[in-house]
DNA sequence: TTAATGACGACTATTATAGTCGTCTATATT
DNA sequence: AATATAGACGACTATAATAGTCGTCATTAA
């Protein structure tokens, strides 16, 4: 459903949330600690440094930090990034990708009824949550030792 | 979003439909009027046939007919055949199709989130329409001519 | 100056998709 | 029976996307 460089994003990112009041994370430790091949973490988090999602500093004491609050970052720019938009046909989206290549663009043609009713199930999934959903999803629970 | 399989199969049944008070129709006939490759649709068409949707004649007067009525073909049983099952995680989905690779399981992944919304959001859209749906939408519109 | 750390272009291996080809089998008609 | 018609089906191929890897360079702090 996802590309493996979107669920990775979207780990880092949480991961990231969840330490962004200690300082930059070096990659390296993301990567041990979501389990995602260095090399290839590297790609994705310049990748969402580009989209303004993050920072970066080089050098000693550098790494990665968030840039935006995680209340701002939206899932579906994530999943848009690395997957790309969702491939609507022309005929559904004005906004138009590449011409659909199944339909005709007749102006009758079937599909078009799945193809906009699952974009609008789906973006309008991805567009309501954001980093922060995610974040409260993954926080260990609280223990409120009694004592 | 849909692999070309899907999509074929989907405009072919549709075809299907609209046809299916005159008798068989010829691979070659839908293949012209739908463009699609003929040796593709043959087995897209053999597909259907195998999971109880057309049927199927050889020789001369042959060709495929649906077997079903329209509203009891639901769309998302033609996606699973061709595109598979939605790859949702273990943590999500109790019938698992394939271990997790992204989150290890861990009860607080943040990723299940997006998932299991996810899912929720698109099987709920591709279990409600049936071909039933898809036909009347891509019905010629009426003209009632006056006199 | 040096060690730490991110930046970045180029490369590769594997897999999935979208077909194609050739031959076989079943059926209706003559 | 012979023949033309039509689907069945396994094997093959070409292209592209995915999921990485490798090597080297550029910055920065100490």
């Amino acid at each position: 459903m996802f590309s493996m460089k979107t669920k990775y994003a979207i780990k880092a990112l949480i991961r990231l949330a969840h330490k962004r009041h200690n300082g930059p994370v070096l990659i390296a430790d993301l990567s041990v600690e979501e389990g995602i091949p260095k090399k290839f973490l590297e790609n994705i988090l310049l990748s969402l440094k580009n989209e303004g999602m993050l920072a970066s500093r080089k050098g000693k004491g550098g790494g990665y930090a968030l840039l935006r609050r995680p209340e701002d970052i939206r899932i579906a720019q994530v999943v848009q990034l690395f997957d790309g938009p969702l491939a609507v046909p022309s005929c559904v989206k004005m906004s138009m990708v590449r011409s659909c290549n199944a339909c005709g663009e007749s102006p009758q043609c079937g599909l078009r009824l799945v193809m906009a009713e699952l974009k609008e199930s789906i973006s309008g999934c991805l567009d309501r949550l954001t980093l922060l959903d995610l974040v409260l999803e993954s926080e260990e629970p609280v223990f409120d030792p009694v004592i």
